[in-house]
DNA sequence: GACTGAATGTTATAACATATCAAGCACTAA
DNA sequence: TTAGTGCTTGATATGTTATAACATTCAGTC
């Protein structure tokens, strides 16, 4: 497991390379970085935790941007399924991706506390579900796995 | 796994004996079965799908009921904290548990074409979690796993 | 009867999300 | 060049989900 998210890191490394990574995979899939939309993830790395919609939507008001829902909610969107981000549905918050890159179903570690999130990999989780899908015809497309508790932080302050 | 959601079965003594069963569980443990929350569960029960908490409201409100949107989810929290219904998060809806009384950790198969439900065991996904979790000190309170797919019907009719 | 605590009634509003249509802009094919 | 095509953005309005806050009722009990 990555503990990202827990941990300390060179953050400014990390949101630089990450674009990077982004903008490449965008040329090589043909899809557009727009200004909006690098910005977008731009924010989500640098808070590196779980934003709401309306949060990425001041954000990008202090930037001058125009500020209707929509435009965060295409730009949530656009990240989402070019797998640059990811909803975290307990929460109903977006967060960025820490393994931009690889084909993978995350698993959440959300603290319920300080709302930091951890991203794991769920791939032994999806195959086992799969697996029982599959004994009822079901045809599993996508699978959420959170779990919500106390990080080390706040289980140590607490 | 258990397919109830997708196959047919004897709904009327299935809802019924639930409702006992719930009764049964709140007079042992000291909580109040009151009209609202009884009811709220019996008409969880006989849709037997996910229902968001305006849906239910609606349904309460031809009830003669009062209708604010308060007295749907205080029922729902009752539910879903006696552990008689689950939160679908990935719908913002609610569902009647098919395992009621067991202790256990729900895995939910969601169709994204009719919204069925169905509620598997993800006991062995909250094991595998739980020791990712405390390789990072993280302490799990409580685990979300939901699959979204097709279930057999909608597939077979696509 | 008076106190207590839980449950309910009621109003208002917060928080999250999308439908719709108009306008701009890059690309390209005649 | 210009007209067409399709994607992106701008803007307004509205729909959907959820909770804060405070008043009232009601069962249990001292």
């Amino acid at each position: 497991m990555n503990a990202i998210g827990f941990e300390h890191h060179d953050h400014a490394t990390c949101i630089a390379s990450t674009l990077r990574l982004a903008e490449d995979n965008c040329a090589q899939r043909g899809l557009k970085f727009t200004p909006v939309r690098r910005r977008s993830l731009e924010i989500l790395l640098r808070e590196h935790r779980a934003m709401g919609a309306y949060d990425l939507l001041a954000v990008l008001a202090d930037d001058g941007h125009s500020a209707q829902p929509p435009v965060a909610y295409r730009a949530l969107d656009f990240l989402v399924s070019a797998g640059f981000a990811h909803k975290i549905e307990r929460l109903n918050a977006y967060i960025a991706c820490c393994h931009l890159g690889s084909d993978h179903t995350p698993a959440f570690l959300i603290c319920r506390n300080c709302r930091a999130v951890c991203e794991a990999n769920a791939s032994q989780v999806e195959t086992r579900l799969d697996a029982a899908a599959q004994a009822v015809g079901f045809v599993i497309e996508r699978t959420v796995v959170e779990a919500e508790g106390l990080c080390p932080n706040c289980e140590n302050a607490a």
